[in-house]
DNA sequence: CAGTCTACCGACAACGATGTCATAGATATC
DNA sequence: GATATCTATGACATCGTTGTCGGTAGACTG
């Protein structure tokens, strides 16, 4: 149905190729012919099909692939705006796609999005890899991040807030040791013995990695009182919330409460504990008076698009780290 | 670079004709000469190049273009949400481009989409259209909404939110008059009679129906005045917080607030008005006790991905709108 | 046993674009 | 005036894949 090149052609009297050069901005087509061609392809309304132009010039598409989880969550969908932004001022269009946290689905996006001859593949791991050992589930065949074998790499890859295992590559954390460090820090400050920690899955390792920078926190000062306060595997808002009334309720509740994760946080908000840290900043959180280890979601999704465009421009050099970072938004 | 089907074809010492055979289930193929293919197949890594299957089959790319205002806006990352899931059980992809309300943007991503033979054309209008008539900045030349010929006519193109103007296209609206109309109820029942409407970009024709939802509803109710107290063409949460505090700063204050987005109740909110109702519903609004007109965004989404799906299957009927209903969520 | 059928396979063209090369005419060079 | 250079153009091959058609070998029909 559409309009091609060879049509334009036809109607400006002229060969394909010449059309084409016309159309091209390319030298040696007199001003005449170039003007023929244009209002021919005008009035004909034609449009480059960019899959044959990309079919011939071999280049692979001016699309990028982001695999992460759904862009309901506020975490990815800040995540994929800053994501594309970036990719627009290279002129590439973004396909988000949904792992739904699950690693077969998560190959077969990947796969897709290859046969798509995407230029680079940006992935939000799912987390449903399994911990590296002693998980409840102990799979031996499977890591606690993506291993490398699962990844194209012919193409750009560039891992976001999970880090791969066993595979040297480009990836974009967040410092959630360190940011989770101040959390500990600012509580024990503000005169908090008791503080419970309220985790998502332990089988990712950005969520490990908050609970042990907790933890060296907490033996730094010399706390062990929070250790029957630990509650790992709330992977929900409505079971935060239920966590955290079941702390409140025993004999010696805890006097402070750290959320590892902004769903996590709002879930455990409405049981109202006393004192209330999350990591991850989130909308209202002024209002309801939340203190939260802040980062700039947008700004990791930005980065890792940087990572890539760096790679699809030639760069060809060890991979690279980029850590964001935290800060502590103290309110009250 | 990648592996082509010839390779796989010689590898196995077959045509390429047969090679594609083979992999694509045809008949007429031994099951020796199958194993050999896939096994070649296999061995080398092949991956189909879809552009050039596209591109032979004509079918256009199982793409499916979204374009909106920033992911980063929860209304559209949950509208994005859900467009993917109900593309996804299509075997579709979703491609989403940030227009930046801008109109000029807007248009150059539609060809972009074009050139690249999206399946179909998901679209929230941007907001940069004029009023149609008496708008404050007049622009005789555009309206309030998206004129006609600027949209294809040869794809499947579904408007999100916003109306067409001029223009017999698929769409999904939400109930914005109901909606407001019943949030003017609401603050009456409550004995409410000074009620502060803050408005969006009147441009828009979602908050115009909003506006004029309010509006019926009060002057059902044979009251003017609230008349005073509208303030429109606000257009963020800062201005917002500001609006209302000036609002609050009146010798005879509003007793209520009536705020036709999420940004803007966000934004109002911590003005503290005595009462706030709002237009879509957010992440804690039950925490901080904020009434809202809620509706379902996502559902938006997965409406508009069926209405272009049930186009790409080949329904040529003529166009329809589905109105998204709207519920009050009260709370204190 | 000639004829029809069917399973299997490959040569070739085509999708819509661009790269390569050849060529005709106009200019420039010596 | 012969040769080299440059402009402007078109014919053709090509990207990776699939549709069309034709051919071959064996099985089946009557």
């Amino acid at each position: 149905m559409p309009v091609t090149l060879s049509q334009v052609a036809a109607r400006a009297g002229v060969s394909v190729k010449t059309a084409s050069r016309a159309l091209n901005q390319e030298a040696y087509v007199s001003a005449t012919t170039r003007a023929r061609v244009l209002a021919a392809a005008d009035e004909l309304g034609y449009r480059r099909n960019r899959l044959a132009h990309e079919l011939r010039t071999g280049g692979g598409s001016a699309l990028v692939g982001l695999i992460s989880g759904d862009l309901a969550n506020p975490f990815y969908s800040a995540v994929a705006s800053g994501v594309e932004r970036e990719l627009r001022r290279h002129g590439l269009l973004l396909v988000t796609a949904n792992n739904d946290e699950d690693r077969e689905r998560e190959r077969d996006l990947i796969e897709a999005l290859l046969e798509r001859r995407v230029r680079a593949l940006l992935v939000v791991p799912s987390s449903g890899y399994r911990a590296p050992s002693g998980a409840p589930d102990g799979d031996a065949r499977t890591a606690g991040t993506p291993a490398g074998q699962e990844y194209p790499t012919d193409i750009p890859v560039v891992f976001l807030d999970r880090p791969p295992e066993g595979l040297a590559a480009d990836c974009v954390l967040i410092d959630n040791a360190g940011g989770a460090r101040s959390a500990a820090e600012h509580l024990l400050a503000a005169g908090h013995h008791r503080i419970a920690l309220v985790a998502d899955l332990v089988r990712t390792a950005s969520q490990r990695a908050r609970i042990e920078g907790f933890a060296a926190a907490m033996r730094a000062a010399g706390n062990t009182e929070w250790e029957p306060y630990l509650r790992t595997d709330v992977h929900d808002a409505v079971t935060a919330e239920r966590t955290v009334r079941e702390l409140m309720a025993l004999p010696s509740p805890p006097t402070a409460v750290f959320a590892t994760n902004n769903r996590l946080t709002t879930g455990a908000l409405r049981a109202r504990p006393p004192a209330l840290v999350g990591f991850d900043d989130f909308e209202l959180a002024d209002v309801v008076g939340v203190t939260v280890v802040a980062h700039d979601m947008t700004a990791l999704g930005r980065e890792a698009a940087r990572l890539a465009l760096t790679r699809i421009d030639g760069y060809t050099g060890p991979p690279r780290t980029v850590v964001i970072p935290t800060s502590l938004i103290v309110r009250t």
